[in-house]
DNA sequence: TATTGTTATACTCTATAACTATA
DNA sequence: TATAGTTATAGAGTATAACAATA
């Protein structure tokens, strides 16, 4: 067999870029999750106060669609959460079958912390590169998000397809 | 607040380059197995196929050390293998108790398939990139994941812990 | 009749424990 | 007594379906 192409940095797929890419981020992911243990809190609760932090007051059906979480799934996260007194269901002004959801003081504190955690995770896993390639890695990876039409974001979680419900809006937005 | 450090790609931790890595693997990892569909393989068969490959005769035990997966998901693993014809378990000739296990012609053959799935995988993935920015993100990678102490080759799924046995040998080996 | 949040249920994936047959 | 493979069981995590209150 002749080679084929330029040289490809490994020669066989399996332990090719894109097990790498998945090797890596899986790696990342169970990283950062053990890191959000002594905060009681676990990946999706994160994502979850963040959306929240950025849209005060949007019902469990907004905040399900923008993170594509089932809606009764997002029951027992926020139950969660508000017992730990992180968020609040408060009765929404204009419509009595849905809550508006806020943040309270601790769970602002909380975000703060999860903030300072995340840092940490990012400087750990990244400590085999300097600040430059980091910058590079960044943008590589933030073009092929983009191309694959990941809502930025948005974690995939293991969805047979990304995006379940038909609609995404035109704007990546705010978040 | 000053702004501290140099320019950070992004403002918010969450989405930051941790982050990215995470969710850009974990859809490379969601798009590989419906990729696998069409085969009736999932990806840890894909794994367990190869290093069969690579180990012809090895046990079970052996096997299961390799790829970080407990004995008992192996045998249902295993079975489903071996009922479509791909992989052989015969006695070993030292030990009674254990089997070696063997590629066949048609796990073989399967094994192509699937390194063909794989390019046409990554070549998908990372249609945003061109061949030397491909090889430039491969380096930083594998970077990371070595100074991770990531075993290469090897998937951690969502172990809370890489690596659950006590001992990996001191050479990251052929697999 | 449609929608919001809820509950109950089921399914997938993975880990733990107990068992058998060898060693 | 310890080990290889197996079986049975249990636990996450997530999706589906049916339901009550409200629109």
């Amino acid at each position: 067999m002749a080679r084929t192409r330029a040289s490809s940095p490994s020669l066989d797929p399996m332990d090719g870029l894109a097990f790498l890419l998945s090797q890596v981020g899986a790696h990342a992911a169970a990283r950062f999750a053990e890191r959000l243990v002594p905060l009681e809190l676990a990946p999706p609760h994160a994502g979850i106060l963040k959306v929240i932090k950025r849209a005060d007051g949007l019902s469990q059906q907004a905040l399900g669609e923008k993170l594509g979480v089932f809606p009764s799934r997002l029951v027992a996260l926020l139950d969660d959460l508000e017992k730990r007194g992180l968020v609040e269901r408060r009765d929404s002004p204009t419509d009595r079958r849905s809550y508006a959801l806020y943040l309270t003081d601790a769970g602002r504190d909380a975000l703060e912390k999860l903030d300072r955690t995340a840092r940490e995770h990012q400087d750990a896993l990244c400590a085999a590169l300097d600040e430059s390639e980091r910058a590079q890695l960044a943008d590589y990876l933030a073009r092929i998000a983009a191309q694959q039409q990941l809502t930025p974001g948005v974690h995939p979680g293991f969805r047979k397809l990304d995006r379940p419900e038909g609609r995404r809006g035109g704007s990546p937005g705010p978040c």
